[in-house]
DNA sequence: TCTTGACTTAGACAGAGTCCAATGTAGGAT
DNA sequence: ATCCTACATTGGACTCTGTCTAAGTCAAGA
């Protein structure tokens, strides 16, 4: 992830100790932390970092899209810092676990244009649900 | 909607007045109000509903399958009365518009299984997102 | 019409997120 | 190396969305 710190300070980003550990946070596959939870793992590296530098971090790198912003349900937006591969999310319904999915085909190309009501589509976002291996197992 | 009523009375649902006015509000195609706007038009009806009682009859509308709730942003959630008829929603990302659309294909079959993670796959929600004709003249 | 358990109400509360004025500091300028 | 200052951070108040509770009300069966 220090990738991103470079390309952000290429971008004119003055790099803080605060910006290093959300990034920090962010790093690893699968990761899709609450708002909230990024700011308890990044005050286990820098107790003093408050919430609100996390929400505007955050959101600093949703609008360089560099991070994505998913909501799989009603609560708290969860960020994504996968955002370099195009990819949807698959949700278990009972416990919440979320894993990054790739699925086949032209997906924008399922809405014929007779159902676009003169839009112009650019984006789709897809949340498949099911029951995840260890809640079965339960 | 009034079928809606009497189907619902058929379950044990006593009927009052509060949740007939829920239920006219949610009457019609692509409609897709917040909870609060729900609140407001009942209200245009009764005026001394209470927002606790549009949050329940909500509720209980959705627990019964008869209604929708819908996430496209991570703001409120909307209601969709549309519950019967299989579909997915189309949004303006400038105005938050919600067209309900019928995509072609089997949207679950998109997903390989070696990309179910070994999830049991059941539904999928699918946000198409572009610019309405409205904000695209603007 | 009476009765009763389901329904509604107002308001307190909780979770998620935003805003603001005061303070601190990264990094270019000197 | 130090200074400057525009940008970043902070804590706390605030907003918005939604939930909960205790007390009062009422639909509909007896």
């Amino acid at each position: 992830m220090s990738d991103l710190l470079e390309r952000l300070r290429g971008r004119g980003w003055r790099l803080t100790a605060q910006r290093r550990v959300v990034a920090e946070v962010l790093d690893g596959d699968h990761v899709h932390y609450t708002a909230d939870e990024v700011h308890a793992k990044a005050a286990d590296l820098l107790p003093e970092i408050s919430r609100a530098t996390v929400y505007n971090t955050l959101g600093e790198l949703v609008s360089l899209g560099e991070v994505l912003e998913v909501c799989t349900d009603g609560r708290a937006k969860r960020y994504d810092p996968n955002a370099h591969h195009a990819h949807q999310h698959l949700v278990c319904s009972r416990c919440g676990t979320i894993r990054d999915v790739h699925p086949a085909g032209d997906l924008v190309a399922n809405l014929p244009s007779e159902e676009r009501f003169g839009f112009q589509v650019s984006a789709v976002d897809v949340t498949f649900r099911g029951i995840c291996p260890d809640c079965a197992a339960a």
